[in-house]
DNA sequence: CTAACGTATGAATATATATTCATTTGTTTG
DNA sequence: CAAACAAATGAATATATATTCATACGTTAG
């Protein structure tokens, strides 16, 4: 249940509209949370790790030469991936083989392909 | 069916991989529609309109005071959404007035809204 | 122990992005 | 027609971001 927040001060127009959107709002670390993890989601090569991870996993210099990019470029996302939890790690001698930690966000990749082929 | 790539090159570690991996990428371009898309969910401001519009209409003013936000930002913003149809808009004499065009991105939404709150 | 390898990291750079400000366009109203 | 209002736009600014380069770290092999 939301509490209902009153306009303070009067639109021009129909007052309403706002006073209700306004009452409908998301709160705002919702959205800050939401649109972070979109971010996340809306970068070629971190897109790129994760539809490579699906299914298998890699360690960083496979995951550089299958992307085609230099291995800081993929380290320093992995970094990134990691710090969302969205990719883990085992070390198996020098090599550091990542695999996919959040399966959930699979979900929205997989819609949001579905999506970019219906339109 | 997709074409099987063949590892030009041969990497120190397991080659099957690489290769597996290479095969099983996504082409360019969709990689790159998917990226752009989820983007532009990954800005609060953005997502702030997205879901200022569900269910009801809003002009850009309107948009901007119930966001707490400049015009010229919401504004922008709307140009943007416009351009990637995922709002629409009707004029009403001095006033624009936006809507949702494409109703399939809350289905994104909506699983991004679950996704943060089921972790 | 030293060299080689895989990975991580910090700094630097280039680039993209969001917002603000000032201004313009278009519409309505007095 | 002039004034008022809503919206769009371009330029400027601030900020975030991705990638590269150089280097450091940790592990293994010789």
């Amino acid at each position: 249940m939301e509490d209902i927040i009153v306009c303070e001060k009067n639109c021009n127009h129909d007052e309403k509209a706002v006073c209700i959107a306004k009452a409908a709002m998301l709160p705002e670390s919702d959205i800050q949370r939401l649109a972070e993890m979109f971010k996340i989601l809306g970068d070629p090569t971190r897109i790129k790790i994760l539809h490579a991870l699906t299914g298998r996993e890699l360690c960083v210099c496979d995951l550089a030469e299958t992307i085609g990019m230099g291995q800081s470029a993929i380290s320093h996302q992995l970094r990134m991936l990691k710090g969302y939890r969205l990719v883990k790690y085992r070390k198996e001698g020098k090599e550091v083989i990542y695999s996919l930690d959040d399966a959930h966000i699979l979900g929205l990749l997989c819609m949001g392909l579905d999506h970019i082929n219906h339109s």
